[in-house]
DNA sequence: GAAGTTTACGTAAACGTTTACGGACATAAT
DNA sequence: ATTATGTCCGTAAACGTTTACGTAAACTTC
């Protein structure tokens, strides 16, 4: 078997060519091993004196700690697992980053790994190498229902926790999210506020709990008011197939007053399509979306839409999931999205209506 | 004790039991747990009776090699460690997650971290937390020159590569990246062949890699075609900078005949000062972005614009990274980005001189 | 000043593998 | 029959830690 032979040979300062063990340091600080080990899990019995000795030896020779072992005796590790689906989508990739940032700053190396496919037997693989790896528990980054399903049909032996917005937690897997639904009844609201009436939905995938959340939303919010839920079209996410929608929603004559969309980037495809056939957006329609991606600041005319704090969502599900590797029981309230007010909704007017369909 | 008998085909449901080992194997297959490594590595001296034995009880009893032993006894890996930027640009994230893909389809477990300082200390601490995590190769992901700059006077024990638009390579470290100024050349050169003279360039950062190779294409390429560069307003890739760039341009009538600008976020911000102020894109001004961001097919106008493939970066760059690891030799061709002609950019015409400055 | 109590430290065993070595047994060569 | 030559397999040691336990010396306390 080829050995791999060390390729890139810039050593430490010390020119010692075997990384130290706890036995280089206890022999240059003239203690046993056992000493050492306390000082570096702050264990009791072991004098002051003798502590800064090591601590200094340590610093000195440029000791780590070796992860491998610890964890084999330990069989506890330090590092956390992140399984996602492998989209690049603007919902789980934030959390993604924000998830990794939090872990770091807590003292966990987090060990990613995504499913090619949300099926059981993808997801029980990718639970498997992460379990191998030694993680301590798992975050799973499960936007699709069937990731869920799949999810919930799989077995592990380390906390998992998902975050998928409005799936129900089950005796095994811990459930945390954004509140998606208050973030489409804000949306929804500020419509209603605006005194429209007439408010439609550009859906996302109902393949997504996303999807179906931010459409749950918008319904509870138009019923709460007392108004008819209007026209409610279930899409991709894609903005392609906003931009043939809001196309064919030209042709028919059926252009509402105001839109809620599940997306920003769909959003962007509803505002084409409606650009190019000369409804401008806000003065004929309203329309707001959900992420706040880069650049809808700057989109023509910047929008309107829901922002998620994924820094927020990632430090309360680290703070669950450390908290249940550890058998500690944390509370866990969702976090709040927040309305961003810009210029593609406005006020409906009085002669704000569209032509009848017929003459 | 308790010898775990049943090589019951459920028994991974069992939600909290001890995980098997390979003496567990050994014991139920009835060889020596020595055999039972050889069948794991596929060494020789072993049977293809007892080798089917043994393969038969692994599946059954569901045993899973402990990865925190084999990492102690042979101190190499099959993990890789990606050390990125904690940035959520286009950019980093899309080639994060490809490499994470094509890890795992290599058989490698992927550990992230991220600095929050592109400062010597922070990626010192980084490279040393993965290390500790005992990844048999990093991948770097540093698209600020200044980053790079700290990972060069780093130090580590493993080989250690760099995805760096531009970056040389040193003896330490190697340098992949994709092939940006042939991207920054073909977009340039495109607006070059609409008949355009006057290009402009609204640049990223400086500090950035993918900043100054794209600023070089544009220049190198309008020096080839005997032009003279034009205009070139460094910025921060931010649509917003760009917006006021766009104002400023208009406000002091010096709108060129065409922009390469640095990104397609950087593209959105201009082209909205410019929408603002009745100068159409692309009769008045042809644009064209770089990075081909979800939805930039759907601006207004859709964006004429450079792809990256970071699925062919990724899958290279971990060629490489493998490679070094076993101490072969890969031979590394840089990808080539690929122009996305939309509809931002259009032939130059006689009469498309911009008015005078004043009437 | 002997017995108990602390305090500080050393030591052995274990975690689950891989690797090097050695030995049993069968087969082939003499 | 005896020796050489393979096959196959078992065993001991090692990897770098943590944990449980043991113990010498120092302090008490009477």
């Amino acid at each position: 078997m080829a050995v791999p032979r060390e390729a890139n040979e810039k050593l430490r300062d010390a020119p010692m060519r075997r990384k130290p063990t706890i036995n280089d340091v206890a022999q240059v600080a003239g203690v046993s091993f056992g000493t050492v080990s306390r000082v570096l899990n702050d264990a009791p019995d072991v004098s002051a004196a003798t502590r800064q000795r090591v601590l200094q030896v340590i610093k000195d020779i440029g000791y780590r700690r070796n992860r491998a072992a610890t964890a084999l005796v330990t069989s506890r590790s330090t590092s956390i697992g992140i399984l996602s689906d492998g989209s690049p989508r603007f919902g789980p990739v934030g959390t993604l980053m924000a998830l990794e940032n939090v872990a770091r700053k807590k003292g966990y190396a987090t060990t990613v790994i995504s499913v090619e496919r949300p099926d059981e037997e993808s997801v029980q693989a990718a639970l498997d190498t992460l379990d191998d790896t030694g993680v301590g528990g798992i975050i799973v980054i499960a936007p699709l229902v069937e990731m869920a399903a799949a999810l919930w049909s799989a077995s592990f032996r380390v906390p998992v926790e998902m975050i998928a917005a409005g799936a129900s937690s089950t005796p095994n897997i811990f459930t945390y999210s954004e509140n998606q639904e208050l973030g489409a009844r804000l949306a929804t609201q500020h419509l209603i506020d605006l005194g429209h009436t007439d408010i439609a939905h550009l859906a996302g995938s109902m393949d997504w709990f996303d999807g179906r959340v931010r459409k749950r939303g918008w319904e509870a919010t138009l019923r709460d008011a007392g108004l008819r839920p209007g026209l409610c079209l279930e899409g991709d996410w894609s903005p392609r197939w906003a931009y043939e929608t809001g196309l064919r929603l030209v042709r028919e004559n059926r252009v509402p007053q105001a839109i809620f969309a599940a997306s920003d980037h769909t959003a962007l495809g509803l505002i084409r399509a409606f650009a190019e056939n000369g409804i401008r957006v806000p003065e004929d329609v309203s329309v707001v979306g959900f992420d706040d991606v880069e650049g809808s600041d700057y989109f023509l005319p910047p929008l309107t839409t829901v922002r998620q704090d994924f820094t927020a969502l990632a430090l309360m599900s680290m703070e669950v999931l450390i908290g249940a590797m550890e058998g500690r029981e944390v509370d866990r309230t969702p976090i709040a999205p927040t309305l961003v007010v810009r210029n593609s909704s406005t006020r409906a007017t009085s002669h704000h209506t569209h032509p009848p369909k017929d003459t």
